[in-house]
RNA sequence: GUGGAUGUGGUGAAGCGGUUAACACACCGGAUUGUGGCUCCGGCACUCGGGGGUUCAAGUCCCCUCAUUCACCCCA
């Protein structure tokens, strides 16, 4: 085995790609039950999409992005995440002049250019939905509900809503002052990152997760302590609808996300049992970033979840996910002749959507059988020169273990009979 | 970028200095004429991630390298 995938890629093979597909289905119902529409843009854009978007400050930009120049010496960069995306879609295909807000989602890989452990991946997937144009609260808890009402709908339980208020631009700059005021004179004590993000993003000083920061951190300032009236009040009407839907939610005034874009509500939710990597999704509101990228003042709200991480919550947690629905038939032909006359009889079945397989190894009768078995078919068609001269086919139930001869142009009817009293074939 | 763990057939794994590298599962084939799920039999690693070294002798010891994996930072 020479050539292999690259670090921290994965193949979805059969067998687990039924869980993936499983998943997407129930994204596609939920988004399309709260009135979203799908939204596809490139896996790769311009990186000044992402350096405006996410944000000069952050890891992604920093150092977790695919970035090369294309011949024609452009800088491209694999998508890291998919809200800036989005904003650009929405500005570019102006729907900024629909009826807002505009509801959308999307699903598919992201690239992040980071050494890989449990959970984390330079090829993952996630499932994201943005609602641009609506600044009213109300957004904010449809989409959290939204959240909350996928993880209960595929059965992830024992989850953490987080949710913070990190202000807007006005009051940001005012927790800015006070948090720096405040760590003037402890700033040597802090770890040698936060001394870095002291200067150019202090806030993320609040989660950081080494124990001498947190414990400089305990009784700091936090956002939720300088939020401006406007924010303040957004706040308080998220929880009240929060709460009135029944949420469980959190409220951390500690945590701040990691992208420099969010501004008011920021949320994250928590799932345990699946390594470090514990956070399934992330999301918050974004009011200044599509003005940031070129277009119209438009207030934003988003969430993003790592598909990766959901399915090992679910493997984690056991869930059965739904068996193959097995069933469906195996021609058995035995010979040059039959196997020319299987082949036909494989077509008609197929053409009437009655999954069929033959088999193509040659093998003998025997062994048609254990393949047919370890297929799970139901039944298998065994087509010998016996069979061709008399003009008929034996048709073996495989649960039943018996078998009876059907003249050949009665077969697909009588498939297609067994199939409407049982609904076992596909 | 940093630290730990691991690398033997398709998979799970024995072997830890000495003739032909266990075993299980999977896979392929066979067990009197063309019939599955049980049983039995046979086949399936000139080679132990790669390179170098020590030794009469290395999968087994040493060094380097690569890969995988977990963890730190951060995040999905």
């Amino acid at each position: 085995m020479s050539i292999k995938r690259p670090k921290g890629t994965q193949d979805i093979v059969p067998g687990s790609v039924e869980k993936w597909q499983y998943l997407e289905n129930e994204i596609r119902k939920i988004c399309s039950d709260y009135g979203y529409q799908e939204i596809r843009t490139p896996i790769f854009e311009a990186t000044e999409l992402f350096q405006r978007g996410v944000g000069e400050t952050t890891d992604i930009v920093n150092k977790e992005m695919y970035t090369f120049l294309d011949k024609g010496n452009r800088s491209i960069t694999l998508r890291p995440e998919g809200t800036a995306s989005v904003c650009r879609a929405y500005v570019e295909n102006k729907l900024y002049g629909q009826p807002q807000p505009i509801k959308l989602y999307y699903l598919g890989p992201m690239f992040r250019y980071e050494n890989t452990q449990a959970g984390r991946f330079r090829q993952f997937h996630q499932f994201g939905a943005e609602v641009l144009g609506g600044d009213n609260p109300l957004v904010d808890a449809e989409v959290i509900h939204l959240i909350w009402e996928f993880f209960r709908r595929i059965g992830v339980k024992n989850i953490k809503v987080h949710i913070n208020s990190v202000g807007c631009s006005v009051c940001r700059v005012e927790h800015r002052d006070k948090l720096q005021e405040f760590l003037q004179d402890k700033k040597t004590d802090l770890c040698h990152d936060c001394q870095v993000r002291f200067e150019k993003n202090p806030m993320r000083i609040l989660d950081c997760k080494n124990p001498s920061c947190q414990a400089i951190v305990t009784d700091v300032p936090t956002t939720l302590d300088t939020l401006c009236g406007q924010c303040a009040e957004h706040f308080t009407k998220v929880q009240k609808l929060l709460t009135m839907a029944e949420i469980d939610y959190h409220i951390n005034p500690k945590m701040v996300r990691g992208l420099d874009y969010y501004q008011k509500t920021a949320f994250e939710v928590i799932a345990e049992g699946i390594g470090a990597q514990s956070a399934i999704c992330g999301g918050g509101r974004y009011d200044g970033l599509v003005e940031e990228i070129g277009g119209p003042t438009t207030p934003g709200i988003g969430f993003a979840m790592g598909i990766e991480r959901i399915l090992a919550v679910l493997e984690n947690q056991e869930k059965d996910f739904e068996e193959d629905a097995e069933g469906g038939v195996v021609v058995a032909a035995l010979g040059d002749l039959a196997q020319q006359e299987g082949f036909k009889l494989s077509t008609e079945l197929r053409q009437a959507g009655i999954s069929t397989t033959m088999d193509l190894m040659g093998r003998g009768l025997k062994n048609q059988m254990k393949f047919a078995n370890r297929q799970g078919a139901r039944y298998v068609l065994i087509m010998g020169e016996e069979e061709l001269t008399k003009n008929i086919v034996i048709v073996r139930d495989m649960s039943l273990g018996d078998q009876t001869e059907i003249p050949r142009d009665k077969i697909l009817n009588y498939l297609l009979e067994k199939r409407k009293n049982s609904e076992f074939l596909l």
